[in-house]
DNA sequence: TTGAAAGCGCTAACAG
DNA sequence: CTGTTAGCGCTTTCAA
């Protein structure tokens, strides 16, 4: 059963029939363009509502635009990345464009793949967060579409950036440690080796950013870094390394929340209290660091800001293709919440 | 700068001179089509590849399918579907189709406008993952796109239906609970009210499931359910009713894992250990349930099989819309943890 | 202000 | 097996 034959789709040529104007007369009500009269316009919204009729978005996009922005995330299961989409999301409520995600992406060549697929469907413009692309292939996105880059520094003239200051991040919880009487403070990190990446990514500048706020504070003998990945098991195997130290941190700063999760298994695990034995801080203020269980201090990017900064220059930029670069930086704040506290208490 | 005009588009057309053959051949060969001698097929392949043509799935959504899937999921946030969406896409990756997720919907009117866009866009076929919509407007919607409903029961002409046996699930937990010694279980469920999702939703289902597994045990006289929200706080509320009663529960089962957290938080506000003074269960197995932290026990859905049995019968859908619709049922698994003992210990 | 007509890139129907 | 032709639904000249 079920419908076998679906009822043709309603067009434009229908609505004009319906009004008794012409398809072009349909046209210029849809985009609100220039050279309709108000009757006209009147008459042409009555057929439309009349009809149920919707544009084909696939067609508009042949000549004009499909008014659809993609919007690629690197994980789905980051708790961080569903706040930048309320921003965006928010943002283009009032609008006619619609946003649709690609899939998860964790690679270069996935993101290659993504990215091409939302070209390939007409997309009006697409925001990057936090990719891992190469800058050459970011460039030659934004060739063929307005583009914004979000969570990752590195100005470039061929698309806009919205990013965290992550070395400001990285120093809000070195200077919140300090201030409750830690020295030995160490940091886990996630290994970066591309060149590029290295200078753009937030994992390499949250970990400047802490070797630069252990030296301002005086702390520069106590720098302690581990190379790890930004996963749970990557905290967890940081933290045993860490405890295999000869001289034990009274901090652990981890860069993401994530790898907190981890550090604080092992912990848990090695008999160590927190932050009575030793104090834990994350960064991205996750939904699970302000669960009452775990209650993580951690660094709040404004994620949703950040989203709304994006979907705002991606409009300039499609009213505007030739508008200088622009770069928007946030910066982040501090959450202190249960696993910091004064050393050795 | 940033090459303020953006480099003509390679059509069909550029790659049919280049091979010296017709638009036509060219056609044939990208949707491996029949009609088309290998020495063709080989020639027009590499100037495909020579000129690094990718087809624009706008205009081939005209005529033909758009090699497009749509994913709706009603919210990011929960950890649980991630899991659905990495079986579609692990399905669909050596396919030639893409997937687009929806944004976050809550509500039916989000669901409306994303499902409408989805169909406008030329979608070949949608995935609705825990759908709120009325059967209504999902047979509405699976009457002009290939339809299939993810975490929903109720069989439709319409459309395909993968769903997890939510009374089993329930079961489990009650059996669990009761064989480690529990006989007041009780449950915090999401309040549902509409009466066509009543029977459908697997919320209602979980209730149902843990009324009849109470009884099944014997357990009837101890059935006590509280409504509340499948949030953190709707969590947190039940538990301080439940908290509130004369005779204390020794376990309770939450409908979500989002709810147990909130259970778990107002016990520990309450001073009362977990599992040492009270049990607590949740539903989805999610990430925060596995981590070290929390350890909750769960009831596991097989995301991941859903998702790869959505797209199965999706595909096997778009290549025959008039085949009987078939409905999937997956059995859930019980994941013991430590929020789980014996009572009174 | 209005509408006729061309064409976006592709596929399907058909003829050779 | 191969190519010609006619659209798909819309926007965009451009002439009236």
């Amino acid at each position: 059963m079920g419908l076998p034959v679906p009822p043709r789709r309603v067009t434009i040529i229908d609505v004009a029939r319906h009004a008794q104007v012409s398809t072009t007369a349909v046209s210029k009500v849809l985009r609100n363009a220039y050279g309709a009269s108000p009757e006209m316009r009147a008459k042409v919204r009555r057929s439309i509502d009349e009809l149920g009729y919707r544009p084909h978005a696939g067609a508009r996009g042949l000549r004009g635009q499909t008014y659809t922005i993609g919007v690629m995330l690197p994980d789905i299961r980051n708790p961080f990345f569903p706040e930048i989409l309320d921003g965006i999301t928010a943002s283009l409520e009032d609008t006619e464009y619609q946003v649709f995600l690609g899939p998860g992406c964790n690679g270069e060549q996935a993101e290659a793949r993504v990215t091409e697929a939302m070209i390939d469907r007409g997309m009006d413009g697409i925001i990057l967060v936090a990719p891992v692309s190469s800058r050459a292939h970011l460039e030659r996105v934004a060739a063929s579409v307005p583009t914004v880059v979000v969570g990752r520094q590195g100005a470039s003239p061929a698309y806009d950036t919205v990013a965290d200051e992550d070395y400001e991040g990285a120093a809000l919880v070195v200077g919140h440690l300090a201030r409750l009487g830690h020295r030995r403070i160490a940091h886990i990190e996630h290994h970066e080796t591309d060149p590029t990446r290295l200078a753009e990514m937030p994992n390499a500048r949250r970990a400047d950013g802490y070797r630069q706020a252990m030296r301002a504070h005086g702390l520069a003998e106590w720098i302690d870094v581990v190379s790890a990945t930004y996963t749970q098991e990557g905290g967890y195997q940081g933290a045993k390394e860490l405890l295999a130290r000869p001289r034990r941190s009274t901090a652990v700063f981890a860069g993401a929340d994530i790898v907190a999760m981890g550090v604080l298994e092992a912990f848990t695990e090695a008999g160590l209290s927190v932050p009575g034995d030793i104090s834990v801080a994350g960064y991205d203020n996750t939904t699970f660091a302000a669960l009452g269980q775990i209650s993580l201090t951690s660094v709040d990017q404004a994620g949703h800001e950040m989203g709304g900064n994006a979907v705002r220059l991606l409009l300039e930029r499609i009213t505007d293709r030739r508008r200088p670069s622009v770069q928007v930086t946030l910066s982040p704040t501090l959450v202190p919440r249960r696993t910091t506290g004064r050393p050795g208490e």
